[in-house]
RNA sequence: GCAGAUGUGGCGGAAUUGGUAGACGCACAGGACUUAAAAUCCUGCGGUGGUUAAACACCGUGCCGGUUCGAUUCCGGCCAUCUGCACCA
């Protein structure tokens, strides 16, 4: 049957009939765990972004299995989160139920693209028997102290009486109403991921992970050397600042304080509280990306207040501005303006003084604000010192007096869990009068999410108002007590379901550790680079911790990451339905069938790189299955009509250095996720073998046997059309149970090569070498060469310049 | 703003460690087949100049400069675009 839809049906139906990716943990070959990012259920229907995805990369593991890899490649859904509930909000349309029934159409949908998923395996966060097991995992963080409630702040709609999502909020206001969102403050649940920020950034060193992605957590760890330094106020009060530049201590005329911290109102004079309140009124309204921007004017206001420089004794104002984040170091920063450049900017506009303490180096006339290190000046006792020497000098001469300290700071910061929201997984915690904070004891897990909620947003976490949800009973106490009403981050979701998958259905624990120990960590992980930070952070912790609590053995979740490119609109902009730019797979697929379309992504696009959608290609890869249809067809009637011959020619051995070197080059290629170029190579594959049936004299089995590792070759890319080949060939097993070809060095080598022959650099022909032959040999005859020799006569040769097998370069002086 | 990428023909994209720039394909043009068209097959295809045709010459990987016998690749400086920034997943 010619390639459609219906040869996928057709071979769906086998596969699922003969158990076909059935996994065994047993199973022969050495394990390699397979996984793409699991996907949010958004909508009823697969998106190009998802074809794009899980495609290729099922392409891979039919690859490795194929080597003879026992390849586990399972699939689940990232159930819980905003969209769902924002959808609900809008049509009444319950979470749950729109989550399930997506569920239940990407499932088909994906079993249509003809992946071969073990479905057995499936994880669906959203379940009771998964979210148990978050919750678990909550419970079992808590009680080793790296799980733990403090005061942060979230972006509130006055309006809509909400939480709101970063997302939700457009350029400072609600992206419902309009209305102007402020910053408000609550207590909530934090995961200490920054216990474990040393390890985060010294193991980036053992996974093989491309290097971007590896900065960007090395950025966003943001390890910092430098000293904590006090100083104290007028009245008595302690303000610690973290610094990395302790040197320039002699150089502070301010400090500042973060508009929030808790110091303020203990520094700020009566006199000027009205405007010190606005200022943080103000200060509210503002992200935090807008506050950091550096070309943004720098305010701020003074407190009344006065610290003393625990150095020099030097009396300066206490300021605040917004400049200054109450999350990143200690909250408070000493202002050195001679030697920073946004103090620089601050104290210009608000006439501070400026006051310098470092020269450079090199004697040169320095300009402020002079950023660089240093030799110190003004500084008293310490003049003349380097500024390496100085911070450690000052700092340790401080921590005599208890009043600095040297000490490493990092930008990471300990990861928000709570969620005021309905959908996501309830923290198991409840709070009593008499007992305090609770944790749910094991057994009573899970702690199930309720039905019949309203979860409109009218000022209160949905839970709160469902009372069922809220009353309980102190486990320790018996008593009267409530439940914990915020839910848990999607991302404490998938910071563990990779543990999951290899023993999904296990009832009694989370996972089985052994079972773990054999399946995890992912060998391949494959998803998109925009997690690169967030999701990629998080699971990297949710191992370590789990280790470190006894439940597996291994330090790293993942391996080797490899992240797909994104298919942007046919515009050159990311795809949304606002701007009306969607492509939907379906209407190609119903057309062309699933491995046209597959291919298609596969040779149209650099896999890690992506680009705007095109259709232009597609088309033509349908043709290409065509070719090969007919290629299949017309080497039967060759092998049938043609003389035969026995010979092993020029042409024959053409044919198989051409067969060896697809076999080669595929297989580098799909191992480095390069689909485009291995899909390349098939096709010179197949024009070869095209070639080689014109010939008069036809060696049949070499032409059989080629045929079939063409169809082999295709097997990964194009898995229903490999099939149908593969069957029109005669075949009565599976092709994707079909071992993946060997390259026959023998069969490889032979044959002629050009070397380029260059003047200055510039090509001026090739001479025609055999490929086998030694440098001696190849010299001998490039040298000889008439070309070369009239070269040499012709010019005044400076040299010539022989890489061996690459090329031939004579250097001549004008 | 900070951080991370990317930039190659008309288009998607190739090019090992610094070694023939443009593999493979699309589009286009010419030809074969056909009453005709589609499909298929064959040939050509970076630009400019040159030639009856070739040969050949020069230019060419975002822009400017550097290192080198040789740079798409390495270095410095610009420009443009994309992605992420901690409550989207």
């Amino acid at each position: 049957m010619e390639y459609s839809k219906k040869v996928d049906e057709k071979w769906q139906k086998e596969w699922k009939e003969k158990n076909a990716y059935k996994f065994d943990i047993n199973g022969k070959g050495e394990k390699l765990y397979c996984l793409e990012m699991f996907s949010y259920p958004s909508g009823a229907k697969l998106h190009l972004g998802h074809w794009f995805n899980y495609g290729p990369s099922d392409s891979f593991a039919r690859f490795k299995k194929m080597q003879g890899y026992n390849v586990f490649h399972p699939m689940g859904f990232d159930a819980f989160g905003l969209p769902a509930e924002n959808y609900a909000i809008k049509t009444g349309i319950h979470p749950e139920d729109s989550t399930k029934k997506n569920i239940s159409a990407m499932r088909k949908q994906l079993e249509e693209m003809g992946a071969s998923y073990d479905w057995d395996y499936m994880v669906e966060t959203c379940m009771p028997d998964y979210y148990k097991w978050t919750q678990w995992i909550f419970l079992k963080l808590y009680k080793a102290g790296l799980a733990y409630k403090k005061e942060a702040p979230v972006n509130w709609c006055d309006s809509c009486k909400t939480v709101l999502a970063n997302e939700q909020v457009i350029n400072g206001t609600c992206e419902r109403c309009g209305s102007e969102i402020k910053r408000k403050k609550l207590a909530q649940w934090f995961f200490k991921i920054t216990d474990y920020a040393e390890e985060l950034l010294q193991d980036l060193s053992k996974l093989d992970w491309p290097e971007s992605t590896k900065k960007v957590q090395t950025n966003w760890i943001g390890k910092s050397e430098g000293s904590e330094i006090v100083f104290e106020t007028t009245n008595g009060e302690k303000i610690t600042v973290f610094t990395t530049r302790a040197d320039t201590l002699n150089g502070v005329t301010y400090v500042v304080l973060a508009p929030e911290s808790e110091l303020v109102k203990k520094v700020t004079t009566e006199e000027h509280k009205k405007e010190v309140e606005d200022y943080i009124d103000k200060a509210s309204k503002l992200s935090e990306i807008e506050r950091l921007a550096v070309d943004k004017e720098k305010t701020g206001v003074f407190t009344g207040g006065y610290a003393i420089n625990p150095v020099n004794g030097d009396k300066v104002p206490i300021w605040i501005a917004d400049y200054v984040l109450e999350d990143y170091g200690t909250g408070y920063v000493m202002a050195v303006p001679a030697h920073d450049e946004r103090d620089y900017e601050f104290a210009s506009k608000y006439k501070l003084p400026i006051k310098e303490v470092v020269k450079s180096a090199d004697g040169e006339e320095t300009k402020l604000p002079f950023i660089e290190k240093g030799i110190l000046v003004n500084s008293g006792k310490y003049d003349g010192l380097s500024s390496e020497d100085a911070r450690r000098k000052i700092t340790e001469d401080l921590e005599k007096e208890e009043k600095g300290r040297l000490t490493t700071n990092y930008r990471l910061k300990d990861w928000l869990v709570s969620r005021q929201r309905y959908w996501g997984a309830p923290i198991p915690i409840i709070y009593c009068d008499k007992c305090g904070i609770v944790p749910v004891p094991e057994e009573d897990l899970p702690v199930l999410l309720p039905y019949d909620v309203e979860f409109k947003p009218d000022g209160e976490s949905p839970l709160k108002k469902s009372k069922e949800f809220m009353n309980c009973t102190c486990p320790k106490c018996g008593g009267k007590a409530t439940r914990e009403a915020d839910t848990l981050d999607t991302f404490v979701c998938s910071s563990w379901y990779y543990l999951r998958y290899p023993d999904a259905k296990n009832d009694k624990e989370a996972f089985n550790k052994d079972i773990v120990n054999k399946i995890d960590p992912v060998d391949v992980y494959v998803g998109g680079k925009e997690h690169a930070a967030m999701h990629l952070i998080y699971a990297r912790f949710m191992t370590k911790a789990l280790r470190d609590l006894g439940y597996l053995d291994f330090d790293e979740p993942f391996k080797r990451l490899v992240h797909q490119g994104m298919i942007l609109g046919p515009d050159g902009n990311k795809m949304s339905k606002s701007k009306g730019n969607t492509v939907s797979p379906e209407e190609y697929i119903d057309e062309y069938g699933s491995d046209v379309f597959r291919m298609y992504l596969m040779f149209g696009f650099d896999y890690k790189q992506g680009g705007p959608w095109n259709e232009k290609g597609i088309e033509a890869m349908a043709k290409f299955f065509t070719r090969v249809e007919k290629l299949v067809e017309d080497s039967k009637v060759v092998c049938k009509e043609s003389s035969e011959t026995n010979n092993i020619g020029d042409k024959e051995k053409e044919l198989l250095r051409t067969k060896n070197q697809t076999i080669k080059l595929m297989t580098e290629n799909i191992e480095d996720f390069r689909f485009n170029t291995a899909i390349a190579r098939n096709m010179e594959l197949s024009n070869a073998i095209n070639d080689y049936m014109k010939e008069k004299e036809i060696n049949k089995e070499i032409l059989e046997k080629t045929v079939e590792t063409l169809i082999i070759l295709l097997a990964p890319l194009a898995p229903h059309f490999a099939e149908e080949e593969w069957q029109k060939l005669g075949k009565e097993e599976f092709v994707y149970n079909q071992k993946w070809p060997q390259v026959s060095e023998k069969e490889l080598s032979g044959g002629k090569k050009d070397i380029p022959v260059q003047l200055n650099g510039k090509l001026k022909f090739c001479v025609s070498v055999d490929a086998e032959s030694s440098t001696e040999e190849m010299l001998e005859i490039i040298k000889n060469d008439e070309r070369v020799i009239k070269l040499h006569e012709n010019n005044n040769v400076v040299k010539d310049i022989y890489v061996p097998g690459r090329i031939y370069n004579i250097v001549v002086k004008k």
